[in-house]
DNA sequence: ATAGTAATGTACCGATGGGTATACAACTGG
DNA sequence: CCAGTTGTATACCCATCGGTACATTACTAT
């Protein structure tokens, strides 16, 4: 039943447009003006569609998801832990070298009380990835006994969020890429080598740990 | 000669003030007049003191290397590069869970063309760190022959800044110190298995990309 | 045609951004 | 006491911020 003026644009195309932006420039450094004229629209048409600044980039962060970071729940499907980490750790040399830095990276950092749901919105999402990764590797069959998945999930993700930092701080696809593959050789030489007892390396089997030498 | 009034307020006491103020929120996240108010003085004594803003920022940046950052500097004298490394990412974890964020990661990410020389600056201040640690492990006996330090620091750095980003998106410092631990744990193990080159670890020259699937 | 609806373009809103002009207050050397 | 100098306080500058009012345009249903 209901008629009036078609809209002139693509929803979907304006999204990738705002998620370039975003995506370069952060929540807080990107202005509406800015969104507007890379979308090739104007603010009315912006906020009648999206509501407003915050909720267009909560928007954007589902696209980005489901597009560009999408590699991130397909490395899941691969057949060992071992082959999924790989994949998420090169992932986001690809995702970062190419336009430096992450959004939910970013979105973290975004500053200010009316920022709040972005912040939290992005700390969702990351969670999201990180318990599925979490249940992935919970049901992997090549890791040692007693991993702790927990915790080797929120370390391959630190590792990928410090790739984010390094891509955004300047480094270049080959160097971050060789960092990558240093990571994930650490990761191997645990995982292959579990029986490899290093005087104090193997504390794999137990939480208890190295003690903390700082305050 | 000269005389004049004296200043009613001291300036490494504000610089700490002001230390806060941008840890907390990054450069374009805090406003002047913020700053101001934690301070405690005017706008125009801040201009008159500091010059501005970006000024004000890369004086913050260069005490807070040698304030709270000099843990790492510190972390340089330890005996071994195991023990370097253990006090740096410990160090980053006590860094970062006491005020969520890194000082450097956060600058890093500021946006627009005017934040262009702290960006610069932070990213010299964080290279500056790099090669120290780079130089510090070139030294180091405990490490398998063939280690490349440079590689070495750069993962290092990365595993720092990766904790400080999950210290920023709401990480405890219990968490936090399990990964340091766990991503200890996996240098401490390569460190003493040499070259534990595993045989699949490595699909590495390809840029086989997760691409992305966005215009 | 006409009524109803929804998107568009222009032009604007108050608030806040970084930065400053100007007048005054507090110190120094003569 | 006075000139020179330098920090402080009030009050203001213009640009930009996120967000909107309003009149107009383009469509559907009757």
């Amino acid at each position: 039943m209901p008629g009036g003026r078609p809209r002139a644009f693509d929803i979907d195309a304006a999204l990738d447009l705002a998620l370039e932006v975003f995506w370069r420039n952060g929540y807080d450094g990107t202005s509406v003006a800015e969104l507007t004229a890379a979308m090739g629209i104007t603010k009315p048409s912006l906020y009648a569609a999206f509501g407003n600044k915050e909720e267009l980039f909560t928007a954007v962060l589902a696209r980005y998801v489901e597009g560009p970071g999408a590699y991130a729940a397909a490395a899941l499907d691969a057949p060992t832990a071992r082959e999924v980490i790989e994949r998420l750790v090169l992932g986001a040399v690809d995702l970062t070298a190419e336009c430096p830095g992450c959004l939910t990276v970013r979105a973290v950092h975004a500053a200010g009380p009316e920022a709040a749901p972005v912040r939290e919105a992005a700390v969702a999402r990351r969670k999201a990835g990180e318990t599925a990764l979490r249940r992935r590797l919970e049901r992997a069959s090549d890791l040692p006994d007693g991993t702790d998945a927990a915790v080797l999930a929120a370390l391959v993700h630190t590792v990928t969020d410090g790739i984010a930092v390094q891509a955004a701080a300047g480094r270049g696809r080959k160097e971050l890429l060789r960092i990558a593959e240093q990571a994930l050789t650490y990761f191997a030489s645990s995982s292959s080598a579990t029986l490899n007892t290093t005087d104090l390396a193997v504390s794999t089997g137990k939480a208890e740990s190295p003690k903390n030498p700082l305050s």
